[in-house]
Order: C-alpha cells, then sequence, then structure tokens
DNA sequence: AATGAATGAGGGTTCATTCAT
DNA sequence: GATGAATGAACCCTCATTCAT
C-alpha cells in the first residue's frame, strides 16, 4: 500500500472511530454527520467523500465494531483454563470495545445483524457459532454440560445473558453476584443439593 | 367527574393510546408529534395543550404503559399453579400489552427506568420485586429453590430473561426450545444427574 | 368558503403567484424554497405545509399557470372578426400570462405535459384542440384554408408558431416581419402570384 | 504540434466529448464536474486545468457542438438538388450530432446565442446567414419564392421551423405530416387553388 | 378549549471549486 | 502536469414548538 492509500485508511480510520465513540455513547440518530466531522477533522464533505451516505458510515462502523469485538471474543478462547473458568470469563468478562454501547447503536446493529447484513452473519455463522459449539463439546465431554441439551437451546441461553452483560446498568447490578450467577448457570435455581422429584 | 374533565380525560386517552401504538411500532424518535395527531384525531396544538411537549408525552405514554402491564404481569400470579409452571409462565407468557415492542422504545423506558423516574421505580420496588419475592421464597419452602441464592440473584437472572423474551426475534427463536430452557432454568446446564464434583 | 378557507386560498394563491413569477424569470431549478418564501412573505416551512414538496409546488403553479394561460386563449375566440384577423392574432397576440416565460420553465411545462399528466393534457385535448380544429373548418369553409390538408397538420404548424411567440427573442424579431409572416402562412413562400409548376 | 500539445489537444477533447454527449442527454444543469470527469476518465481538477470553470467547460463545449453541426449544416448545401428537395431537406434532415439533445442544454446554446457570444454570432452572421440568403435568392430566380418576401422574414421563418425539428417530440410528430407540412410551406395555408380574394 | 397557521433550528446531501502533493 | 483530498455554500426537507384566532 502505498502512501496515498495509507494516509487514506488513516483518515478512514479516523472517522470511523469518532464515529464509533459518538454512535456508542449517544446512538445512530442522535449523532449528526456535522458532529462527526468535527469529532474527526474533517469537514462534513470529506465524509461523504469517503462514506457516501450516513447510512453507509453507519454500515461501516459497524463492521469495524464487529471486527475489533470479533477479536477480543477469539482471544477469550486462547487458553487452558477449566471449562467452567472458561464460562465465567466468557460472559463476564468486561470486552474492551463492547462495554458502554449506546442501546440505540446496539439495536441498529443488532437490526442489520437480523437482516441478514452479510459481513456479520458469516462471522458469526461461520467463526462465532462454531466456536461456542466446540466449548460446549468440551464441556459435555467433562460432564459439565448435560448431554441431553442440545447445543442450539445453550448457545440461546449463553447469548441471552451475553448480550444483558453489555448493558451497563445491568452489568454493574450483577457483577457483585457473580458467584450466585454462575452458581444458577451451572446447577440452576434448584441448585446441587436433593431435588423434589 | 363532570362531562368537562370526563371529556378531557377521554381524549388524552385517545392520544396516548394513539402514541403509544406508534411508539411501539416505530420507536420514540421515529415518530412524529404530526404523526400521533392525525392517528389520534387532535390538533398537534391539542397535544401541547395536553402534555406540554414531547418529552412530557412520552413520560406520559410509559406511566400508561408501564400501569397497563402491570395488571397484566400481576394476573400472572393470581392462580394455584404449582412453581414450575408459575414460573414456566412468567418467562414465556406473551403479555398481550408488551409484545411486539419497538426496541428504541424499550430502551426509552428503560432509559426512564435508570434515571430512577419515580413512578415506575415505585411500582417496580413496591409491589413487583416483593410480589417476586414472595414466588422465590415459596419455590425455596417448595425445594424447587435452592435456600442459599439470594433472591436478589434470582431475581436479577429472571429479569434477564424476562426481557430477552420481549424481544420478538429472541421469543421467536426461543419458544421451539422452551423444555431445554426451563431445564437449565431449574437443573442448569450441568443437568439433574451425577455432578463431576 | 368560510374565513379560514379563504385566507388559505388566498395565501396559497400568493406562494403560487410568488412562485410563478420566479419561475418565469429564472426557471424552475434556478429558484430555491427559500427565494419564493422571502416573495411571499411566509417561511419555508410554510411553503412545505401548503405544498408539500417542491416537486408538488411545481406542480400546482402549472396548473396554476396553464388555468390562468387557458382563459385568454379562450378569450380569442370570443369574437367576430375575419377569418384571417382570427389568425393572426391568435398567433401574434401577446397573452398577459404567458410572455416572458423562463426557457426553462417551458420545458418543465412541456415534460408535465408529454409525460401525459392529466390537467393539461385534458384542458388540451378536451379544450384547445377542439377549438382550434373548429376555426380550421371555418376557415376550409370560407375558403381560407386548403380543404385537402387535414387539420392535424395545421395545428402542428400553428403549434410550432405559437410557441416560438412565446419566446421573448424570436417575438420581438418577428414582430415588424408581422405582415410577410402572415403572407408565407397564407400564400407560402411561393406567395399568390403564378405558380412555377 | 509536438507530443505533449497534441495530447493535451485529446485530453481536451475527450472531455469535450464527454461532456457534450452528457449536457445533449441530461443538459447543463443536471450534470455535475464529476460525473464528465469520471465518464473522460480524468480528475476534476484536470478539468479545471483545461477549463477554469464550468461556465467556461460548457461555452467550448458549445463552441465545440456548433463547429460540428456547423459542418454538417454546411454539407446539405452540397448538391444540386431542385430548390423543393433543398428546403425539404434543410428542414428535416436529420443531421447526425443536433438530434436528441436536450432541451435544457439546447435553451443554454440559445442563451448564448442571444448574449451576443462571438464565436456563434459570427458564424451565424458571416457564414450561415448569406448561405441561407443565398438559397432564398436561388429561389426567388427560379419562381419558388415571391420576391416581395424579404429574406429576413424568410430566414426567421425558417428558423422557426428548423429549431421545433430539433426537438424529438416535435420531430416525431410532424414526421408523417411531411407533405402536409411542405405544402403549406409552399403553397401556405390556402394552398394553390383559387383565393377568395 | 381547540385549532390552523407559522416558524427557527437543524439534518442529510450535492456541487463547483480550491488545496496540496 | 495530474490528481486525491478537502471544503463552504447552498439546497430540499422535517420537526418540535409557538402564535393567533
Amino acid at each position: 500500500m502505498d502512501g496515498f492509500k495509507r494516509r487514506r485508511e488513516l483518515k478512514k480510520s479516523h472517522i470511523l472511530q469518532a464515529a464509533l465513540t459518538l454512535f456508542m455513547d449517544f446512538g445512530v440518530q442522535k449523532v449528526s454527520i456535522k458532529e462527526i466531522a468535527t469529532k474527526a477533522n474533517v469537514s462534513q464533505v470529506t465524509i461523504y467523500n469517503y462514506f457516501e451516505s450516513k447510512n453507509n458510515l453507519v454500515h461501516e462502523v459497524i463492521k469495524h465494531y464487529i471486527s475489533e469485538t470479533w477479536w477480543e471474543f477469539e482471544s477469550l478462547f486462547d487458553n487452558d483454563l477449566p471449562f467452567p473458568e472458561k464460562i465465567k470469563k466468557l460472559i463476564f468478562a468486561k470486552t474492551e470495545t463492547a462495554q458502554h454501547i449506546n442501546s440505540n447503536f446496539y439495536n441498529v446493529i443488532m437490526k442489520e445483524y437480523s437482516a441478514g447484513i452479510s459481513y456479520i452473519e458469516e462471522l458469526y455463522q461461520k467463526k462465532a457459532i462454531p466456536k461456542m459449539m466446540e466449548l460446549f463439546e468440551e464441556g459435555k465431554r467433562e460432564g459439565y454440560v448435560d448431554p441431553d441439551l442440545s447445543n442450539e437451546s445453550i448457545l440461546m441461553y449463553f447469548h441471552i445473558f451475553k448480550e444483558a452483560m453489555q448493558r451497563e446498568d445491568i452489568y454493574n447490578k450483577i457483577l457483585p453476584m457473580t458467584e450466585d450467577i454462575m452458581k444458577i448457570l451451572f446447577y440452576g435455581i434448584i441448585g446441587k443439593g436433593d431435588h423434589p422429584n
């Protein structure tokens, strides 16, 4: 990549980062192109030159965000922790990028996702889900996961949790309860003791 | 209440209902006062006469919505079902009002809530939470809930689920997995069988 | 029509007139909503309240213009002048409305017309053309028009002239040549004298 | 002309051609410098380097267009057809360049012309008009044109026609009526028969 | 009390043009 | 000499809100 292209990419990256920060703080709709331009120290038109429209900028920001997030997610698996610790980390690890995400921005991402935007879909289907499935299988092998449960159910279950953790308010409330929550997760609300039936 | 006041209340109610419907479908930001006025068959100014500002209207709509939702929530407890059935109903019952709620509107409500808006806070603290706590105690007495778990943790746990269920996409995906999800909820991912430790 | 409606119509008419004047002078594209608003002494938004979009305003201005023009056109027939005088008047009469029309505006009107916009089309097909045809028939009866010529051809022929007359530059150049032009129109370039073949 | 200059002229010509095509299709106002640059495979700035401003580019394009058109016009006279055939050809010949010209572009040219832009004016005054005058004189000599008519009047008359023919809609409507139109042109609407007075 | 009319502020977007390499 | 990058100004349009009747 020559100097021209590199500088272009750098500036694009600046704009993306500025937009990402603003979107995460205030949501997509509340942030105007003007604000992004100001924060990125460029003119509005420059943004249009690079991204063509606000909609497109939003797409690119999401891609940017998703791929950054992805690396952090993937790194969670790069260790030899025992299964329960992996799970704990997976749910409670505060990823650098993902925290403090404005709910509007979050919803926009979800809308993209459920609209089947290929980039996210592919990353999720081809990489994230298989990684999780593999983890569940490991848990089943080691006796930590009931082999009768379908991986899909467990995935949904985790998904719901992981998502809730992204919300700052919930995260803060739940942090002091980590142990209890982990217990419920593993042993259910009944606990490991004797069961009524 | 004399005729004047009654008509006034009726009109207010019309406006609230119109606004609620639109907010639930499209979110708060995407709905303009003009649209609400049109749907409610009044002029924009009438809305201002009654509600002073859009922000205030939103507050009132949320109050309206929360109280409607509350009756449905309360009614979930009016039965003699065994504990597990109550839980299932609690999580999976599609309340009439709450379903299909636009995520933007949902977030606005949540923001109100976490901002400590008194009305919601009070309803939640003084009515909803005690009702839930009572339920958990019942579960503990009957051996369905581990007595070592704090009620607060269980509450959070349920909260996360109940909230996820409000989202149409998640609800639809999870419905076919009801049994698995309930199993995880009660027995954890380990299941009721022998435990590794 | 009550006072409200009357005032509304009056204001609408103001805006239409302002827009018409500007369009005729500078063309549609060169005139901004802001300019129209300033000239009509209203805010831009008022124009949008009345006309919804610039496109729509243009439509309405054209309708307004066409109907005004129509009365003047129709009045040209309300007389007992001999056929040749009628023709002369028809071609050279400077209608109050039609003169000084900016060519861009003219083209926009023509585009509307050829797009088959119903209002203009109908006026033209059902009223203007029959009126002209009738005139040609009169001319044929009185020996002023060759009965072998199709009315359609004559219509086209006149149409071309009448249109050219609308253009200020042409009109001014042609005015001193009125007699010659009329002669050509009636007797052709060959003139009434003996013909070569 | 050395290689540098030749390449420069080639590029200029490319740009002119690209601009001309676009102007003829969409009009001057609707075509942006960016589009021209893209079509000509140069950068926007190159256009500015060569033509200084859009206005100036438009001038140059018109000059380019006029001179191309001129050759075609001139060639119409290079034959030994009898007078009536020459006239017919003159009016109905669809020149290669001139056809399908967007009306906006046409008007811009006309504005240039009536503004007395020297290049066009000169070509017109010194070349086109004399050529036409010569033709009329020929017609007069051969008895096809009434010697009492001033050449200026006939010129205007033809001008109006020729112009109308440039418009696609009119051209298409008039083509099937060629014979009638030619008859009117030569013998007037009265025709060659006996005259009423 | 209710409403039609009106608006200032701001949003996304486009364009002709200039800067800087 | 040629270009990618950048921009101020303007445009159409929307919205929450106020005015005037």
